[in-house]
DNA sequence: GGGCCTCAAGTTTTT
DNA sequence: CTTGAGGCCC
């Protein structure tokens, strides 16, 4: 009787067999490196003996996650569920949830996300009075990030900018948004590690009981690691020492985000008594597709040398297109798809990669002409929805209201009349007594010029008591965001919205819900706290639904993992890709990066990929003409047939008339977009094409990622046509103007915010006063009257 | 408070 | 060309 581990190859067996002591594995791409981790696992514990919870396996995302606690479950006999698979985050969310006391956090901290952040610097800013003309805030998160990514912590950046004015601020704004993080009781994701980190270097007792617990700690995608997450690792592996990391240098394409290729290509430095072995024998491609990538990843410096090589045949000869302009690239490309689908081969196993998402529109414009069904990948995820983000506030507000963020988002939506002003009111009166704001709603009578609102106010506290009594009768998460949609006022100013809109949001919401459902089915003991945990740390990406048969579109990031039978590399033109960034760089690595993103998306494709490119190509609105890719002149020409020879492939199509007049015939001037919009492609089939468009440019601002072309067809009514007659279902909104003032020029009124002032001038307009005001403090302002609320003193 | 318009900006992205 | 954010207006 064989066991397992005879089907993998000897390479892999080392890998496996190799458990004590630090170990690289350098696994190129298509080599079987998480069959070769799942095993080493098993290994682990089927004939070490090792106990399943003394085994840490870390991986990027929750989909890398679940695929390898998946087949490690399928391996293993029993104890699979006591193994740690997890991510860096998650991991370090657990240790956390324990141990952030230590750390002077309160144990249910909440999770910042990108939205978070933003507002939360808005503040900060505001609070420093800096400059946005300055100083961005996108920046200053982006260099904060930067810093928790290196674990440089406020302090010590202050210090490295020491004399630099412009750093120095930079440097306030760190160290006040790290206090207002503070204060709110939450982490944005890099604190996560970074403060993990900190937990472990600061305090022996619990970093022992995390080095004893994890005795076998794996890391995947180790090239993909940045400093703080190398030095978690380094923590935790630093009494056993037992440490494999798997990784591919040559497919490390996210340094603009942290990583630092470093780790992988100076773990033998770091780590001398480390094992290397090298997986090379890549069993996904033909040879004629892993020559090309070799021929070009071979122009990198700094890289570990290593070559694939496979057993498969030879295959289809790799091929080469270059087009007159970036739609009738498109337009080939999907036409070929529409061939190789009529062929025979599912859609699913086909995709079109790409550099940015830009260059989508066009594929998608093509695929909905077409009637190819499609799949985006990217875009706007689904948690960063506004509908969802409301609801998972009012969660938020419900499960501890310690949340400052969630609770102002959702305090006037739906609106109840609570405007900015007393929201400022309260949180002024939370900072004065040191409580947290829906404390300071919880007692809004004592809040100084609060007025009328603080009857509003009363009545959201009392609503989120509610909630929160129900979900002590038992009531289930997913019955919870029901009843809030039903009974908070959200539904129904639903309603008021563009029908579509709405629609989408709904179903958006119904796709919450049925998140809900399924961790009460999976999860051991549900509850709110978990829930918002888990969704916290989850992205859009994990849910990718592939049961269906559609083209996959993404960026070459995205397709990093993933493999297709059929792979198209569209719009390789020297500047877009590489792009010009890279292009004019001084820094020779942002090249290499550029390169291995090229040698990622070659090595993607199983049985035949196609190469293209345009002369010209729209981008930022004006027509650009490009050369071809530099990465294409590094493939030896024998290695890749030119797809314009040649008819009846790829390129051929576009000059046998299918284009329909327009791109070929009529010059590219404009043609192709009046060509499309009037309909001048021929066959019976455009007035479907037409409204298909319509739909996806209506649905796309809300749906991007889950456009379904050709798979539901809402009633079409003709909404987006009628011309919008201004009734807005339900809402009356007109100025009130009051026939009189009972103030004149030269009298002192006091405004809500302003204080006291002189009137100076006053207008009368068609609907409303305008009222100029000299105010003591605050200088001249003008202002309506039915807006101003101004007292007569 | 909120709709509408102008203007600037525009790789890649997970958690 | 497209999108988002801020300014303006009633």
């Amino acid at each position: 009787m064989s066991n397992i581990y005879d089907t993998l190859n000897p390479m892999q067996q080392e890998a496996v067999f190799t458990t004590e002591g630090p170990v690289l594995v350098l696994a190129g791409a298509g080599s079987g490196k998480t069959r070769a981790l799942t095993h080493r696992i098993a290994y682990l514990i089927e004939e070490k003996g090792v106990a399943p919870w003394n085994i840490l396996a870390i991986t990027f995302t929750n989909k890398a996650a679940g695929e390898m606690r998946e087949r490690v479950d399928r391996l293993v006999e029993f104890g699979a569920d006591a193994i740690w698979v997890s991510t860096f985050h998650s991991m370090c969310v657990r240790i956390l949830r324990r141990d952030a006391e230590y750390l002077g956090y309160d144990r249910n901290f909440t999770i910042y996300d990108a939205d978070d952040q933003k507002v939360l610097m808005r503040q900060v800013m505001k609070k420093l009075d800096l400059d946005p003309k300055m100083y961005k805030e996108k920046t200053l998160l982006g260099v904060i990030s930067t810093q928790k990514n290196e674990l440089v912590t406020p302090e010590e950046f202050y210090t490295m900018a020491s004399g630099d004015y412009r750093r120095m601020r930079m440097a306030d704004a760190y160290q006040e948004y790290q206090a207002q993080l503070r204060k709110n009781n939450a982490f944005d994701f890099d604190d996560l590690i970074m403060k993990t980190v900190e937990l472990l270097q600061h305090n022996a007792e619990v970093r022992g009981r995390y080095q004893d617990r994890f005795q076998y700690i794996m890391v995947d995608e180790y090239q993909d690691t940045n400093t703080a997450q190398f030095r978690l690792v380094s923590l935790l592996a630093g009494r056993y020492k037992n440490l494999c990391v798997v990784g591919d240098d040559d497919q490390s394409i996210y340094k603009f985000r942290g990583a630092n290729i470093g780790n992988i290509l100076n773990f033998e430095q770091i780590y001398p008594e480390a094992k290397v072995i090298k997986l090379e024998q890549n069993y996904r491609s033909t040879q004629n597709i892993l020559d090309v990538a070799n021929a070009v990843i071979a122009n990198n410096e700094g890289r570990k040398d290593k070559k694939l090589w496979t057993a498969n045949e030879k295959g289809e000869a790799v091929r080469y297109a270059q087009y007159d302009t970036a739609y009738d690239e498109a337009g080939a490309i999907v036409r070929a798809i529409r061939k190789a689908n009529e062929d025979g081969l599912a859609l699913k196993d086909c995709a079109v990669l790409y550099r940015t998402n830009a260059q989508s529109r066009l594929l998608e414009e093509k695929c909905i002409q077409y009637n190819i069904p499609y799949r985006l990948v990217g875009g706007v995820n689904f948690y960063q929805r506004k509908e969802i983000k409301d609801m998972l506030a009012y969660l938020k507000t419900i499960y501890s209201g310690q949340d400052d963020l969630a609770v102002q988002r959702i305090i006037n939506i739906p609106k109840r009349g609570i405007g900015a002003t007393s929201i400022s009111k309260v949180a002024g009166y939370a900072a004065d007594y040191d409580m947290s704001f829906f404390e300071a709603l919880d007692c809004a009578g004592d809040v100084p010029g609060l007025g009328k609102a603080s009857q509003k106010i009363n009545s959201f506290v009392r609503l989120i008591h509610m909630y929160r009594s129900k979900l002590e009768f038992k009531c289930t998460v997913s019955e919870l965001i029901r009843d809030v949609l039903e009974t908070s006022g959200y539904e129904q100013e639903l309603l008021k919205e563009d029908e579509l809109e709405a629609q989408s949001r709904r179903e958006n919401l119904e796709e919450l819900i049925n998140k809900a459902v399924h961790y009460e089915n999976t999860a051991e003991e549900s509850t709110l706290g978990g829930f918002l945990e888990e969704v916290a740390l989850v992205a859009d990406i994990d849910s990718m639904d592939d049961s269906e048969d559609r083209l996959t579109l993404m960026t070459l990031h995205g397709a990093k993992g993933l493999e297709f039978a059929k792979v198209y590399l569209a719009g390789l033109e020297d500047g877009l890709f590489p792009g010009s960034a890279a292009v004019n760089s001084e820094d020779p690595d942002e090249m290499e990066e550029e390169r291995r993103l090229f040698y990622v998306g070659v090595t993607r494709a199983k049985k035949e990929l196609t190469l293209t490119c345009a002369r010209l190509r729209m981008v930022n609105g004006e027509n650009r003409y490009s050369r071809r890719s530099r990465f294409l002149d590094e493939i030896p020409p024998q290695m890749v047939e030119d797809g314009k020879k040649r008819s009846g492939d790829g390129a051929g199509y576009g000059r046998s008339g299918y284009e329909g007049g327009s791109s070929y015939g009529g010059g590219y001037s404009g043609g192709y977009h009046s060509g499309y919009s009037s309909g001048g492609y021929g066959g019976g089939t455009h007035g479907r094409d037409r409204y298909q468009a319509d739909i996806f440019e209506l649905e796309s601002r809300h749906d991007r990622g889950q456009v379904s072309p050709g798979y539901k067809a809402p009633q079409y009514g003709g909404f987006g046509k009628l011309p919008d007659s201004g009734v807005k279902l339900g809402k009356d909104f007109s100025v009130t103007k009051e026939s009189q003032l009972d103030y004149q020029v030269g009298d002192r009124v006091r405004h809500m915010k302003f204080g006291l002032g002189t009137v100076t001038e006053i207008k009368e307009q068609k609907r409303d006063f305008e009222v100029a005001v000299e105010f003591d403090n605050y200088g001249l302002k003008r202002m309506y009257a039915s807006f101003a609320k101004l007292k007569k003193v």
